[in-house]
DNA sequence: TTGAAAGCGCTAACAG
DNA sequence: CTGTTAGCGCTTTCAA
């Protein structure tokens, strides 16, 4: 049966289709009687408005884009939910993105910013370059993004202090006795990378250590990355007591090589990990990790972005950094 | 800057809307000089078709609409993908609801149903009853089920054989040697835990066994249930030496109450579960365990819901019942 | 092959 | 307090 509409609402009820809508809207200059009449006639018809008829008239969609690599990781997940707790709470939905870390496919998702099937968007960890993003917040779209900052005065941005995330890790294993630390990172080009080693060097410094190079390598923030990574530092006889890598991932790859190599942990190798994802507290011994406000992360972003897409002048955005927690654990237990 | 509209391109391109409308959907009535001329238009004001007005018009939004009741699991997030995939590919994005299994959401999201705010909709392991979700089949709007079945002519569901996997278990730990198998299920009345439930009467009963009670606890699908319900199991000295859990989160569980009671796995009991999550490839000894093709379930449910929404003649619903694998480990290694 | 015009369903000026 | 009317941006007859 085709859906009835506010014009047979209207006929039914004896008024006009705009009284019909005021109704619906809630507006306060209708009778209570002439409410009621719209009322009984739309529970009559079991009327229920169209959201592109709506939409199109409001020029807004009440729908925001989120762009996520991969849906079905933790830390993703996470952020999605505080995103899209806040938008509920606002009456706005969520389109997702799984972009499998595709550019391509991101780059396809930013066209509903640009044909106006989302209101705004947001890019959780996106792989997209500083100008092919900022190519797009040029124009009045509403971007924001996640475990990124880019300094622009529309582009909000949540993410965490990665440097106190790299200082505060050295500064745990120095205090448990550890003194050549390696560090295995992810993507060499990722801002997470960079600050996380950042903040290791920085640390190292000022403990008046020097930097060794030799201590560095990348996994590329997955399991097997971090592996071969750690199988690469330990070939080396370098005798580093303790490994940070930049993520929990590439921890259990350490956990796998160590298996391999009969290194015992943390009697003979200490690791401290970030994410703090489940599974870290179900290996043996527990994994030492850097915990991120993920959900926090999420929710601020979405109620700045939402904000600011409706304040009528448009302020400049804010930016989040916010405070990670190290959660000490079996891995790092012990002194080097 | 304000979009330009499809009127600009036609005023700029001397042509009329219409024309421009059909170089735009590749009318093949346009002569490719004239084809040029609006092209060209298009390219120098940065048009891009709005999305809402084309919606209105054509009736159609492209969207499905899909509800999880948790997005971080990876149950959900995997089946996830394969709707997106699918989706995506046939030109549909996903409208995402983390109901929290709070049956309110659910419902709230399925309004999105009828304010044509998506053109169908996927229930993933849905709370809502079989009577909530036929009182929305019956009106023209497309639903789908996955990890649940209703028999309805107009509604595709994917799930698997439950009754299998129930079955498969019993007789993987039976071939082990063991007679008294506990089983640890999830909801009550959730079809999952109704069917294993009964895979498991069925096997013991072929193998000539019978079925006893006081051998079957309930956990609700979560760690701390599977760790109180075997806990109750083994305080009640029934002498099992295995148990089938409904799923590996309560398969945890038990791992978690034998660390305590000083139970070895699989030496003492064996451990079977479902869903094959990741953890069980991290815990000592691995937990053997019931893989589903979840992303083939989300990816064939996709397929067959697009094609019958976009069928000319409302047809016949097709119904996707899929094969799980046993993946035997470490946990059900020995006999008992 | 192209254009004129109607209308998808709704809201908001404006008038009464 | 309520109705009339003009679009939001697009597609699609129908006519030329």
């Amino acid at each position: 049966m085709r859906d009835s509409k506010i014009i047979d609402v209207a006929h039914k009820a004896n008024v006009s289709p705009a009284t019909v809508s005021r109704v619906l809207n809630g507006s306060p200059l209708v009778t209570s009687k002439t409410q009621e009449k719209v009322l009984q006639a739309i529970r009559e018809l079991n009327y229920t408005p169209n959201a592109m008829g709506k939409q199109l008239r409001s020029r807004k969609t009440m729908t925001l884009g989120v762009v996520v690599t991969d849906i079905g990781v933790a830390y993703n997940a996470e952020i999605i939910k505080g995103i899209e707790n806040i938008a509920n709470g606002l009456k706005y939905k969520i389109l997702i993105c799984d972009s499998q870390n595709e550019k391509e496919k991101e780059l396809e998702f930013l066209s509903l910013l640009q044909n106006r099937t989302v209101d705004g968007l947001i890019l959780v960890t996106s792989q997209l370059s500083d100008p092919e993003i900022l190519s797009f917040a040029d124009e009045d779209y509403a971007i924001g993004l996640i475990g990124r900052r880019i300094e622009h005065p529309f582009i909000p941005c949540s993410f965490t202090d990665n440097i106190r995330i790299g200082k505060e890790v050295v500064q745990h294993l120095m205090e448990r006795g550890h003194r050549r630390i390696a560090f295995i990172n992810g993507y060499a080009d990722a801002p997470d990378s960079i600050e996380r080693l950042q903040g290791y060097k920085e640390q190292l410094e000022q403990a008046g250590l020097s930097f060794e190079p030799e201590l560095i390598d990348g996994g590329d923030f997955n399991e097997q990355g971090g592996y071969e990574a750690f199988t690469r530092l330990w070939s080396n006889n370098e005798e580093f007591t303790a490994v940070f890598t930049a993520n929990d991932e590439m921890a259990l790859g350490v956990y796998k090589a160590c298996a391999e190599l009969g290194i015992s942990i943390p009697e003979n190798i200490a690791v401290v990990g970030v994410d703090n994802i489940r599974i870290t507290n179900y290996v043996e011994p527990k994994i030492s990790s850097v915990e991120q406000p993920l959900y926090a992360m999420g929710a601020l972003l979405a109620e700045q972005l939402i904000e600011q897409m409706n304040g009528s002048v448009r302020a400049e955005s804010q930016q989040f950094m916010l405070a990670s927690t190290l959660v000490v654990k079996g891995s790092s237990a012990k002194g080097g």
